[in-house]
DNA sequence: GGGCGATTGTCATATAGCCTTACAATCGGC
DNA sequence: GCCGATTGTAAGGCTATATGACAATCGCCC
């Protein structure tokens, strides 16, 4: 019921609203179901703020690593998206081929290279970071500050 | 920051642990990263009971749909599945082509199909949904009765 | 009753995001 | 200096989806 739907990752999920007069059963009380609904939710706001460039949410979660973890391995950043280390590379692949990132030769280890953010992977991030935020604080609107605070601190004991 | 990242619904998102020694910066302030995670973690649980058959979550909602919704159609499907109708149709033939449902011609619309499970659908999803409630009880118990209750209910804002 | 836009299921095609496997270069400990 | 482990890479493939086009059928309007 969970992301893999999906959802876990790549695909575009579309908006999943109710559809009238169709009985969901116990579909209802299946936490995991109703995380993914909430999490559908939530990227269309990110969509719509990156709307435009490319960027998609492991995207832009590089993007910040690189920034707070200059020189990084591919390896390293594999582990934090939680994807193969293959397609990792494919990610570094794809910011280094817009010149938002860059590769460079690591001093300590000869097999490993450091990722760095650009110039331009820094000014990219500061806009996009920018409207992720502003639309994620839109999207949690929904909920009381006092409320999203508690459902911070609910989602962070579940992905312990 | 959504499923997607996945999606939403399809891949197989593995385990995101946290990597330490990194610095996650705003992500863990961004309401879609944690929505997320959390949901990479239910799906994790969900996977641990369907494991062996080849049900996804999607497939899963499908056949809890379909018991409680007979004869619909895959129009309809598709759109309480969030998908195109070509998915919903993939999906039906998926079902229909291991003879856990069917389709009956519809007597008062000649294009539509009604779609109903088959007594071996309904074997299959009792014992699946023993399995995937458990499951998701099991994952949800790393909250308190009253902390799951508060969660769902603000979920449920978050989707609507 | 006929005509026409809308709807339904279907199909072909394309794509994105991953994974798996295999490999060469390099590291680290013995 | 040797050997198992690790790093990045490349090739190939798979899955879930979307898009667009199509024939059959429906519903409405005249």
């Amino acid at each position: 019921m969970a992301k893999p739907h999906r959802s876990a990752r790549g695909p575009r999920p579309s908006s999943i609203a109710r559809v009238p007069g169709i009985d969901y059963a116990e579909l209802d009380t299946i936490v995991g179901y109703a995380l993914r609904r909430a999490q559908v939710a939530a990227f269309e706001a990110f969509a719509r703020a990156s709307a435009g460039a490319g960027i998609t949410p492991p995207r832009f979660t590089a993007l910040v690593i690189l920034r707070n973890n200059p020189g990084i391995s591919q390896t390293v950043l594999g582990e934090v998206l939680g994807t193969a280390r293959s397609g990792a590379m494919l990610l570094a692949d794809w910011l280094e081929g817009r010149g938002l990132a860059e590769r460079r030769h690591r001093p300590d280890d000869g097999r490993a290279w450091g990722l760095y953010l650009t110039a331009k992977g820094e000014r990219l991030l500061d806009t996009l970071r920018r409207r992720v935020r502003a639309q994620d604080r839109r999207f949690a609107a929904r909920l009381a500050k006092r409320e999203q605070r508690e459902l911070m601190r609910l989602l962070g004991k579940l992905a312990a």
